[in-house]
DNA sequence: CTGAAAGCGCTTACAG
DNA sequence: CTGAAAGCGCTTACAG
């Protein structure tokens, strides 16, 4: 009951059409090989009995797929979602599909999906979940000859193509726009310094109060989670500690929505009493009676030029790695 | 320089451990057939090549691709991503892979991404987009003869598992729970009337003011758009419209973020002039400075059910179409 | 412009 | 317990 017919194959076209099966494929990949009559009659037979190739036989008969992968450590993070976006579009561009998989954290798991993948399942991988050591899982990868491309998060000095933007540059920039304020007694909220672009950040916000002879008061415990339950207890601990803070820059958005939390809990005025700034440009750092003043990242873009990386690679392109700096928007809010 | 040596294949690994490919294939598949020393020595082998085998080869040899797609209107939509954290769990403890395709708006782009799967791709689909008027897309996935399945969203009497939760019953629940409160003059924000879960949610709102001899101040117009810019408009205009309205019944956490939003940029208090509820429990209703009161829907566990039932068919299971209702979670929070 | 044939890398009855 | 062989559904030189 559940399932229809068979499913036709190309024999079956090729039969009904009265014609050979390299006719069928001919007209079907729009090869020349058959004349433009017969090749309307093909389509049309072929259209009439619902046939649709295998991409099984395909694949393995050419070799490709036609499909790039996306892995993501939670699919559930629209930063990273927001990358697979640009990455569909740019790859229906090019005739290609993107399948994502969520992968979990932790190395192992990112290997077992990325071999899953490497199985000719997809022609090249774009990888987003990459800590500063995972070397050994992107070394490995590497071994198994599919084309690999870092986006946003990278490992240090692995020789792959990266795409992502300037978080060092970033930082300085949103940290300058909170001094030019006048404000002193400044905070560091980072993220993990695990990831590349966590480290980064809290690098361009170090040197931008260096350049003012400050540092951040609460160095050098700047790092830490960033999920809700650890960040909105790190920025309680921070307003504690240092009741005369100005100003907090946090690593990401969703830290700095802790801190504007926070704040309203201890009845401090934001801006008035402290600036908050963010880093990602996340919806929910827009939507809510306040916004977040942080730096955008151009996700989309980031995914779409990922994948134009990629299928580089995926025709065979061997130069040498490059790394594709995109341009990021500073975004004033309401709490700064 | 970019990719490594060719990829080993079978044969490659029957030769280096001077047996057949048939020794090697059970080997690696665990079947009888060859001997527990010989099949050690064929394992290591393998691992020491970095045999990875062709999902291609074998998919088209076995005519499975142990592989499920879970198709996605928006990939950036963390309501459904949480459904697809479940089904990959539910997946891979059945030996399955997930791959999600995102496949934007509309019919066409729905019905272009699931006839890719159809090739071979995918054993079965998971289908999360469906609007009520979706029968034509539905029927022609049902003809390719791939087992499909409805999660959350449903295509009125189509013939093919669903699960979800019972939203009426959900929408019946929360507007008791504000009417409990004493509030007479209420509105319903739903959202579009041609999504199956909306105009249940909004059918259990009016039972229940009717229950209580009521209706919604603002009949008949309470079906909208849900993104934010057209939520934050009907939000204000009803606020506007009905300066007296004490509860705003809304069918999704986005639509009450709004209404919450709006009061405080006109000066109403939350919940003392004005409650305000939403539904699905997503997790920005949740993190903000105000907890929206909500119907907490169990995403994950829809995912991970939705693939159980998959499985079943993809397995040959025939009989009828079943509905699987799970429970919801009424949460109360700081707006009602 | 068309058809017959080989082969992609596996799995799985089938003989030995 | 092991090996030789057929075949999954395509694509693509190669002859006609």
């Amino acid at each position: 009951v559940a399932t229809g017919g068979k499913r036709p194959k190309l024999s079956d076209v090729a039969r009904a059409a009265g014609v050979s099966a390299a006719a069928v494929s001919y007209a079907l990949s729009g090869e020349p090989g058959v004349g433009p009559d017969v090749r309307a009659r093909i389509l049309t037979i072929a259209k009439e009995l619902g046939y649709q190739p295998s991409r099984m036989a395909r694949g393995l008969r050419t070799g490709r797929s036609r499909t790039i992968g996306l892995l993501l450590a939670d699919i559930t993070n629209p930063f990273y979602t927001d990358m697979a976006v640009g990455a569909v579009e740019a790859a229906e561009a090019a005739g290609y599909e993107v399948v994502v998989s969520h992968v979990g954290l932790g190395p192992e798991r990112l290997t077992a999906a990325a071999l899953t993948h490497i199985g000719g399942l997809t022609d090249g991988l774009l990888l987003t979940s990459l800590r500063s050591d995972d070397e050994a899982v992107v070394e490995e990868l590497r071994q198994a000859g599919i084309p690999l491309i870092q986006l946003y998060r990278r490992v240090a000095g692995a020789p792959i193509d990266w795409v992502g933007i300037d978080d060092e540059q970033g930082g300085y920039d949103i940290a300058a726009h909170v001094l030019s304020t006048g404000r002193t007694k400044v905070a560091i909220l980072g993220g993990l310094a695990g990831y590349s672009a966590s480290a980064a950040r809290v690098t361009g916000f170090r040197q931008a109060l260096a350049t003012s002879g400050l540092h951040a008061i609460n160095e050098p415990d700047v790092h830490g989670g960033i999920d809700m339950d650890v960040a909105s207890a790190r920025a309680m601990d921070l307003l504690l500690a240092y009741p005369d803070v100005e100003a907090v820059l946090c690593g990401g958005d969703l830290i700095a929505l802790s801190v504007l939390v926070a704040c309203q809990q201890l009845g401090r005025s934001v801006p008035g009493d402290v600036a908050i700034t963010g880093f990602n440009g996340e919806l929910f750092a827009t939507i809510g009676p306040m916004r977040i003043s942080t730096v955008s990242v151009p996700r989309q873009l980031i995914g779409a030029v990922g994948v134009q990386l990629l299928l580089r690679r995926v025709d065979g392109d061997d130069s040498p790695p490059v790394d594709q700096t995109l341009p990021y928007l500073l975004r004033p809010g309401d709490t700064s």
